[in-house]
DNA sequence: ACAGTTGAATTGTTCAACACTTGACAGATT
DNA sequence: AATCTGTCAAGTGTTGAACAATTCAACTGT
């Protein structure tokens, strides 16, 4: 039989998962704020375990929790941001270094993303073109072999990609991308390591300013709408 | 008034934080298995918030959960700790090539984390020196200025310290290691970072060792005295 | 205007019950 | 004797209802 088909996860572990998927596609936008009591009965539990889900996503810094004031959906500051690329940095870089003698199947699984990322830039699908990049840039860290290295990354990755849903992705450009992805690939089974970190530095630095930019952007364009819609009471 | 001195904490948060304690001083020994319901009436709180609090702690790492089975504390093997130390490299040494211009307040935090540990040997009170010297490279990660990165890092800490106050800490000699620490921090404040980062690459590997071998010693005494005693039984 | 009060709404916490799993034990079967 | 099977107690997972504590907005009277 079959060990790891069986299905046993808590319902509270199930509905933290939902609730994350909502998050992470935008579906829950940032700074909504969620009702413990209306949430609960949308999606058929008890409030105690609608309670147990939101903590685990607090934990997780999707959510904000305040106390007696409510849970809102975490908002992403420029700051924010920049810690975040500051993680990538450090951890894939790290990587990149420790990928001396790489895992061939690990390899493959890291062209195989390249190769949709690719596909989804040409198809210009951006939505499908965003998440191989970042799977592409996940598989990196897998050269660590560090399982607590890893549930950070993707743990970080995950704030990222819930502050970049906000922003139009249309803005940004990831076609532009395609050459850098293929440069690292190549420099990294042809072993020359150290290149290939001072490309993927580069890289992430273009990243950060080109989403702070579009963040900015999104952010004055939101600041004015509210100030309208103001004007527009009195 | 003093609005940051106000006791606004949730209960179950401050249940973790007892239990946090409990389980980094040893008070509650790893593998040790944690029953909702009398640990909640030990500590006068419902089941419910016992359970908000358990769930905090397994997210932490420092507690195991096994669905249906029970919760029990994390037991730290020998490829942990790699891991932990590992995650342990890859930080510090990036905090401290970035500690290119350093806030002189910082340096002077850390040269009392050095004098206090050094006292605390000299006092030969080696569970003080555990605490100092752990505090001496925390405050070194503080050099990154990136708050996920230090919490990240804290919270591994927390899970070696776990597994250290398991084996008796006066099989090892903290005092060994004064002349490194020392070291680090002249390295440092002369501003020789790639020699600091190089001794304390050294450091860590050296003092990995030296726990994976008191570790593993401890570790066959126990399944010794387990074999001892089942044949005291039969 | 403005400080103070009231009250509805929401979160924090407790309690009691039931469903589901697990592990151990006793009895049946081979 | 060894193995299988059903039963049972104990513990976790989940629910629903209740109450306490806190916040926020509306109302009050001055």
């Amino acid at each position: 039989m079959e060990r790891s088909q069986i299905h046993r996860v808590s319902v509270a572990d199930q509905v933290a998962g939902i609730l994350r998927q909502k998050v992470l596609t935008g579906e829950l936008r940032p700074g909504t704020f969620l009702q413990e009591i209306p949430l609960a009965e949308s999606m058929g539990v008890s409030r105690n375990t609608m309670r147990e889900a939101m903590r685990i996503l607090s934990l997780e810094g999707l959510l904000k929790r305040n106390i007696h004031r409510g849970i809102a959906v975490a908002q992403l500051s420029l700051r924010d941001v920049h810690e975040i690329y500051h993680v990538r940095r450090v951890l894939e870089i790290s990587a990149i270094l420790a990928a001396k003698t790489p895992d061939p199947e690990l390899l493959r699984d890291i062209l195989d993303a390249l190769q949709q990322y690719e596909a989804a830039v040409q198809a210009r699908d951006w939505v499908s073109a965003v998440t191989h990049d970042l799977h592409f840039h996940g598989l990196l860290i897998r050269f660590l072999r560090n399982k607590r290295l890893e549930s950070f990354y993707q743990k970080t990755i995950a704030e990222l990609r819930m502050g970049m849903v906000l922003v139009d992705q249309r803005h940004d450009h990831p076609g532009i991308l395609i050459p850098v992805h293929r440069k690292l690939y190549e420099l990294l089974t042809a072993g020359r390591l150290k290149e290939c970190a001072d490309i993927l530095l580069q890289h992430l630095e273009d990243s950060e300013s080109r989403l702070a930019k579009v963040m900015d952007n999104h952010r004055l364009a939101q600041s004015a709408a509210v100030l309208a819609s103001k004007s527009k009471i009195s």
